[in-house]
DNA sequence: TCCGTTCGATACCGCTCGGTATCGTCCGGT
DNA sequence: ACCGGACGATACCGAGCGGTATCGAACGGA
């Protein structure tokens, strides 16, 4: 919002902290976050390591905020599956299997974001762990409430089922073939859905 | 085999290429394998960095050797339930599954040491990769197996469908509640497996 | 116009890492 | 009795890490 680039020099170059996040964005997820360095993300926002300890007090603080993003791009999927089908349960955590079956070619050979992180820091204690738990929570929250609204019985359940189901996906995009994933984790999806089915359902727009 | 202790010098020591194993599956999976260090290993095999590197050429051959045991485990797993329900493939996939139920408690805040190894080592030709991706496989064909033995309509959709929900119970022990997780996951596995019975099927044992 | 802040660049610090070299010692096979 | 190989201890190397200090230049608001 408002003034974007507030000059820019030749190209048009975002802000440094916007450059920083992008390229941490960039390196964390591709390479893992203990094997990035700060040099590496300062050379590849194109500014120095100052500039990142001007912006963010440690490095975790910059792991805890990329993973706050993240996690605000998921929030958005709910946002925008909820928006696209009001009062349409069913039909939004469809949406939102959509979203994680799409997104697994992009993510293509690293996995999820959440679940690499845990990996790598083991300790609970780490400033971007909160950042996960809160997430996962708040995510749970909302799958749950979905799978309630759409009357399936047992919600816990039947939500804690698809979280397994999604987070399964994304681990098993890193080995073998990636075509068959997204399909087969909307199948399954499907499945889990029609599976109780409340009476008076409408019929599946999906083949 | 043989003479396992060749010569306990005050306490029964195992040889020093098991200790060395011994103390690197119990730190890699509880601290990671890259916050683990060599020194941190010999420390804790009461040996010496020295000796680690007269029986594994790199500190990523120790890796490779440590996964392929925890595959072995793995495979022990299937083979003993085939061995325990011969015939019932079903009995046999409820197997496996309460092997890993029962196994969530011991992995408590540290998760599936595979999906954590990928998580850590982005790197394809590492070592430990081909070692987890052949696992993968095998497992992978075996269940698809096991499902077709048991008459389910898409073995491998199924398969596919047990495989994420295991991976996803592994990947979520690391966040909130453990307790539930056991069960759930069960429950899970056996909804799965009723959904397509087979008409002539056997009353099921749990409730 | 001037002043405070931010930016970029470079050099530096202490630490840990994976891996190697060296040397004395112990132990088992012949 | 001997000898070769494994073992234990220690010191060391180069590299990379997270994080800091310093200094000049550019820029925006008053």
């Amino acid at each position: 919002m408002t003034s974007t680039a507030r000059r820019p020099g030749r190209v048009a170059k975002l802000p440094p902290r916007e450059r920083i996040l992008d390229a941490a964005e960039e390196l964390f997820q591709r390479e893992g976050i203990r094997r990035v360095g700060v040099q590496a993300i300062a050379d590849r926002a194109e500014t120095t390591k100052m500039a990142i300890y001007r912006h963010f007090e440690t490095k975790d603080a910059l792991v805890a905020e990329w993973l706050r993003i993240v996690a605000a791009d998921y929030q958005a999927a709910f946002d925008r599956a909820e928006a696209e089908h009001p009062g349409r349960p069913r039909e939004q955590i469809l949406a939102l299997a959509r979203f994680i079956a799409e997104g697994l070619p992009a993510i293509s050979h690293r996995g999820c974001p959440f679940i690499n992180s845990l990996a790598e820091l083991p300790d609970r204690s780490h400033p971007a762990r909160q950042v996960i738990e809160k997430h996962k929570a708040h995510q749970t929250r909302r799958l749950v409430g979905m799978c309630a609204e759409a009357g399936l019985p047992d919600p816990e359940q039947t939500a804690a089922m698809i979280t397994f189901v999604l987070e399964g996906a994304q681990v098993s995009t890193q080995n073998g073939s990636i075509d068959q994933t997204g399909d087969r984790l909307m199948r399954i999806v499907e499945t889990i859905l029609d599976q109780h089915r409340s009476p008076a359902g409408a019929p599946r727009t999906t083949a």
